[in-house]
DNA sequence: TTTAAATTAGCCATAATTTGACAAGTCGTA
DNA sequence: TACGACTTGTCAAATTATGGCTAATTTAAA
């Protein structure tokens, strides 16, 4: 979701097709586009792989990536504002 | 984690043991131990039972439930405190 | 220190979830 | 129509979560 918002603005920047990443990947396009939309997850080292081949910075990919699974957990809950801040406190 | 440390708490302040929490969640001790020790993680359903059996506030314990599963995500990562900010703007 | 209760550790079978591949579909465009 | 890009839906295999059992360990009362 953020991750698969972000992928998508720099793939198409760069004028590739989805084939082009999902092979860089060892996956099938409809697996690509899923991650691209959200609807499976990419695992870390495809987020690493896809910012090496979209030649953008890791660690921002890897925040989209990890803030898209946080937000997944917490999206739904009253207690979310209260649970994330308990986190932070304990980083 | 963050619940386990807290029901642990509230029960041992209230004189009750494991085989009574246990009962109530309709789950073996052991079972319960390891919810204790965060080796197990609680349902969202058992954490408002709990939450009644140690008469204590539901959302106090939703929200230690809840930050034990994104710390559990965020932990080792570099990125943490930045997918933390990034999903807080999101809320 | 014995004894019994409370708690924890380790397994194992099963249930639930995730993953990847495939076939078939839509959409836009030449 | 024909083609490429993308999406949808389904399936089996793999991975992980769940719950219960037994046995071991710790704790505390007598």
């Amino acid at each position: 979701m953020f991750l698969g918002k972000r992928i998508k603005e720099l793939r198409e920047d760069k004028g590739l097709v989805q084939r082009q990443l999902a092979a860089g990947l060892e996956i099938d396009t409809p697996m690509y586009s899923k991650i691209e939309r959200g609807e499976r997850k990419a695992k870390r080292e495809q987020v690493i792989k896809l910012a090496k081949m979209l030649n953008t910075d890791k660690d921002d990919l890897l925040t989209l990536w990890l803030a898209g699974q946080v937000f997944e957990i917490v999206k739904d809950e009253k207690v979310a504002k209260a649970a994330m801040n308990f986190v932070e406190k304990k980083l």
